[in-house]
DNA sequence: TCTGGGGTCCTAGGACCC
DNA sequence: TCTGGGGTCCTAGGACCC
């Protein structure tokens, strides 16, 4: 059986903060923007004692906590601080999954053999991640990544919990439905609704395969059956992070309307998500269009381009187009650019000149035609997709 | 001053093809 | 004249996570 262990770094950005200044350590400290849509990007255990979390909006953070200290994040340096942490763990098995920038999962099959005491082990590795790099940990032991994650959750900050598979009825069914790791803040009331108020009703309603339990949860429903009963993924994905969309969206300074007053918004994230996919060294075949209105709702478009891009202006060109035809009238919050089917541009080549004949017959010609036009030209237009088929030519 | 920004995965309906 | 299913791709929206 695998032993598979989630490190979970407490309070991650605010014990960053506190390590770049100590005048902070043991002070109530929000992490997050102030003004107009600032909300807590995390917050000190000082902080939360009054009711202040993530996600909340820092006006009503302030509220609770008027003498809480408000710092700016500072992400490309908890990135760096984050990188360490990993190297440390690594240092103990190379099967190591970054999970997010505050968390990993392990595989310590080799490493917690039999005659090794796994609370001892644990309590050593949390103890030298705090001495050497001052970062707080929460560790959780288990058979699974699910039952490892919900046991580094259960004790914080500085908390070790051992999951056997014989255990979770005793650790994990007396929890209330909302810890579940993957049932959220709209699934939980449903839940409740049909009486599952705790992981162990979800089990005791999951053996029995209640319809009104699989209907709720639709495909979700045969992966969590798994977790709660003990089983799922226990493979550690060791490979780097492979983005599969790469988007960028801001909240604007004030309410706005028409493309006069969203263009050079518009213009901005453009640019911003552009040099992101060339950083990444992706380009994409869609472009999807996100307008939050003022009522909070969100709404998109999106085109699927014939070449992929990762061209600002091409960006653009499209953005404005979708803004153009679909939101001019509404009242814009936030407005966002999506850029998805990604492609390693490299491999992309390697591909085109590997065509040949057979390849080129089993093709549609006039895509092949306007993929030829496009090549040819200076900036390539590119056409979309729905056009070629309403075209026809 | 009300409520971020980065992602992943799933669903449901329509177009289109066989 | 009435009216099949299966498969794939595309789109818009939504739930969830950090």
């Amino acid at each position: 059986m695998a032993v598979i262990m989630h490190v979970d770094l407490n309070a991650f950005f605010a014990t960053a903060e506190t390590l770049r200044d100590p005048s902070l350590k043991g002070k109530p400290l929000i992490i997050g923007h102030v003004g107009r849509s600032g909300i807590v990007s995390t917050c000190s255990y000082e902080a939360r004692k009054y009711g202040v979390h993530s996600g909340q909006p820092t006006f009503q953070a302030l509220k609770l906590c008027p003498q809480a200290i408000i710092v700016e994040p500072h992400f490309s340096y908890y990135h760096v601080l984050s990188e360490s942490f990993f190297s440390l763990i690594r240092q103990i098995t190379p099967l190591i999954e970054v999970a997010s920038v505050d968390e990993c999962y392990a595989d310590m099959s080799k490493v917690l053999t039999k005659g090794v005491d796994p609370i001892a082990y644990c309590h050593d590795l949390q103890q030298k991640l705090f001495k050497e790099m001052g970062l707080p940990c929460s560790i959780g032991i288990a058979p699974t990544k699910w039952m490892a994650k919900m046991g580094s959750d259960l004790k914080k900050p500085m908390g070790v919990t051992i999951i056997r598979k014989k255990d979770i009825e005793k650790i994990l069914y007396p929890l209330p439905i909302e810890s579940f790791w993957g049932i959220g803040k709209k699934t939980s009331p449903r839940l409740r609704e049909i009486g599952i108020l705790s992981i162990g009703d979800f089990a005791a309603k999951a053996k029995v395969d209640d319809p009104n339990l699989m209907k709720l949860l639709g495909k979700f429903y045969f992966t969590a059956k798994t977790w709660v009963l003990g089983g799922g993924d226990n493979v550690i994905d060791t490979n780097p992070f492979d983005p599969k969309s790469v988007g960028v969206s801001s909240t604007l300074p004030r309410d706005c309307q028409g493309l006069e007053e969203v263009e050079p918004f518009l213009i901005n994230v453009c640019n911003e998500l552009s040099s992101r996919a060339k950083k990444e060294r992706k380009k994409g075949y869609t472009v999807t269009l996100q307008v939050k209105d003022t009522s909070f709702k969100t709404h998109s478009k999106r085109a699927t381009l014939l070449n992929s891009t990762n061209d600002e202006d091409v960006i653009f060109t499209e953005a404005k187009r979708l803004y153009k035809a679909f939101y001019e009238k509404m009242d814009v919050r936030l407005i966002g650019v999506t850029l998805e089917k990604l492609v390693d541009p490299k491999k992309e080549e390697v591909q085109m000149s590997l065509w040949n004949y057979e390849e080129y017959e089993k093709m549609d010609k006039t895509k092949l035609l306007i993929e030829d036009l496009n090549r040819k030209m200076d900036k390539p237009k590119l056409m979309r997709l729905s056009e070629i088929k309403k075209d026809g030519t």
